[in-house]
DNA sequence: ACTCTAGTAGACAGATCTGTTCACGTCAAC
DNA sequence: GTTGACGTGAACAGATCTGTCTACTAGAGT
């Protein structure tokens, strides 16, 4: 070993895939040692305990999503741009990683409102809502709120179905029920 | 103690409150032996396993949500007898037991498509629908199976929203949904 | 009275968990 | 070449986990 990678990005990578193949209680850090190929001592000299473990790899995945969906509304700036997030969703449940969202089940293991993981979690879907409603705000500002929540209701129940039935194609009927909201709200060019 | 109440029974119920309260892995079977004040030979009596009574206590959610919700659908046999669901949804986000879904949750926790936990959650939410699909058929029987999923693509949707973001409102806004699409698929009288 | 059932408390086994510590290795920069 | 940063492996502590087992007790039915 002794590689020149980075060991904090590998411990971070590899707990994310773990984490999301077996979940946050049942992954072990052992485990995530091993299967990273680092030693004990180097974890805890980056991370002061499992909790920052996982809240490192929670920031790491928000970033990355957050980036991948502002990137996917600039590059459509209609309203019915927002549509893209689910081509997002839709492709992501067709990989064989997909073991259901990184938030929710971190929301649902550390299930107490005030817990940090928790809250981590929802301030996530909150940012991503938030990321829709700044695209819809100049065609619809008194409603770009109240349908950015409904979108990423829809999100999450796509997410939840796919996840628990392997309904793959969840993705696009929740796109289909979108699109319906969107053109009742008359939010369209 | 010794009273006449059926152990069996009891252990259920504060192993349902605690799963909820604190989710699967976190919580002990010591924990719930303490709280319900039974001997550990007296569990595993009754259960197997800790994975047996996990089962059991979806089993028996299971069983009262399929009843409840066929209860509301019977008492209005209307289509939009079905959004009684989200009503469901309202009451039950509003008290302070709300922790999410118990069977969102197991399937996060045992993520594996082919656990046994895993795929009682997923059949549960398949049956959901199925009683949604049955009220549906008479009225527009070419379309009711996909209202029917996409009704709990709402439910599901609306419960992570509460869960996540403490979004009390999450069934009222889903509701609002689910009416646009009955009337858009002109599944109404 | 006797027996059977259902329960108790608690010790125990053995695994696994997070987190700490220590003695040692490697390698690049200066 | 020496220093210092970074990492390793392994032992260890202490908690906690599921599950088993034994010895005992209370009560109900016959």
């Amino acid at each position: 070993m002794t590689q020149k990678a980075p060991r904090k990005q590998h411990l971070i990578d590899t707990a994310f895939r773990l984490f999301n193949e077996r979940g946050y209680h049942a992954t072990g850090i052992d485990l995530i040692l091993a299967e990273a190929g680092v030693s004990k001592a180097t974890l805890y000299k980056h991370f002061a305990s499992k909790e920052a473990l996982i809240l490192a790899v929670l920031e790491q995945r928000h970033r990355q999503l957050l980036e991948a969906l502002q990137q996917q509304l600039d590059s459509d700036p209609r309203p019915q741009g927002v549509l893209a997030v689910f081509d997002m969703l839709d492709s992501w449940f067709q990989t064989v990683e997909f073991f259901g969202c990184n938030f929710i089940r971190a929301s649902g293991e550390y299930s107490a409102p005030e817990d940090t993981i928790h809250r981590f979690a929802g301030a996530h879907k909150t940012k991503m809502g938030r990321l829709l409603e700044m695209h819809l705000r100049p065609h619809c500002p008194e409603q770009s709120s109240q349908i950015a929540n409904d979108l990423m209701l829809l999100v999450d129940g796509a997410i939840v179905t796919a996840q628990m039935r392997q309904a793959k194609d969840a993705a696009k009927r929740a796109r289909m029920i979108a699109q319906a909201l969107l053109l009742e709200a008359r939010c369209t060019d």
